[in-house]
DNA sequence: TTGTTAGTTAGCATGACTTGCAAATTAGGG
DNA sequence: CCCTAATTTGCAAGTCATGCTAACTAACAA
């Protein structure tokens, strides 16, 4: 995501309010690099300022996404992580000290030879995402975003 | 996973129980290929044997997933899927209906030119497991299998 | 500086999904 | 048919995230 200073423009651009709740969580979000849920970063917010919302967190949080800032990634880990690299990259995540690192995908096959990194690679998943035949051949008919949190049909 | 027939004599051996429940969850998830949600089997569980569980539903697919019978998949999209399919393949989720599909990993690169399969695929997500430099190097110290759920440390 | 007001925040309620727990049942061997 | 340990139930409780609304305030104008 952008810079606290570039993000404050943006804001103001679109009437967007630049409260100090906001303009404390561009500086905690910009370049982290830890994959923080909203819990860790209400914490951490707390400290600085006793009193803000855990909801304020998942508010902003949101909004930025939104936005385009940030990207929420669900790592099935429980709780949604938010990073502000937008640059298409995968992630890492250590089964011992729960830690998530940032991966460049072309160096994938360097991962899954051995331990190149000084990551160990167990296990990797992958999903696609995008249209199936059906859908993709039916025109659009209901209005758009509806659907897509189904349950499976069986 | 195995046949009904084939599980009911794993579980005689292990002296589990051969009840009505755990039969009619055998079938309807023998060859299932919905990637059903555990209250999508509990609605069509319930057609069968009104009065069934939902918690007997997680109950015994947490038992099946603990045998190595079935994947638990977390598509992130909200409930867990149950995947009878143990060989290895991926997922291709339908962002307009929802649906899942198994893919065979060595058709990604027709997924990704186009839509070969039918499938349009508009982004892929890979997440790599193992452990990380610092848990790798480290010895076991802690008794095993204790964290790996942590939040990022920021 | 003060007034105005639309955008925000804080808190609590609610919802979706899953697991813990204890009492009531029951499969399966004797 | 009896027994007992394994199971199933139903409900409480926990985690994560969002809806709702009254109170608050940043931003702008006078």
């Amino acid at each position: 995501m952008r810079s606290p200073t570039e993000l404050a423009q943006v804001f103001r651009e679109k009437q967007l309010k630049l409260t100090p709740q906001r303009q404390l969580l561009f500086s905690l979000l910009h370049q982290n690099q830890s994959h923080p849920t909203a819990e860790s970063l209400y914490e951490i917010a707390s400290k600085q300022m006793p009193g803000i919302s855990l909801r304020t967190i998942y508010q902003t949080l949101g909004e930025l996404a939104d936005m385009g800032e940030l990207q929420l990634v669900d790592l099935g880990n429980g709780a949604m992580r938010f990073d502000p690299n937008m640059g298409e990259h995968q992630h890492f995540v250590c089964g011992s000290c729960g830690a998530i690192h940032d991966v460049d995908i072309t160096s994938a096959p360097k991962l899954r030879a051995g331990s190149a990194d000084g990551f160990a690679v167990e296990e990797i998943g992958v999903v696609f995402h995008g249209r199936c035949n059906r859908c993709n051949h039916k025109q659009q008919v209901r209005s758009p975003g509806s659907q897509a949190k189904n349950k499976a049909s069986n």
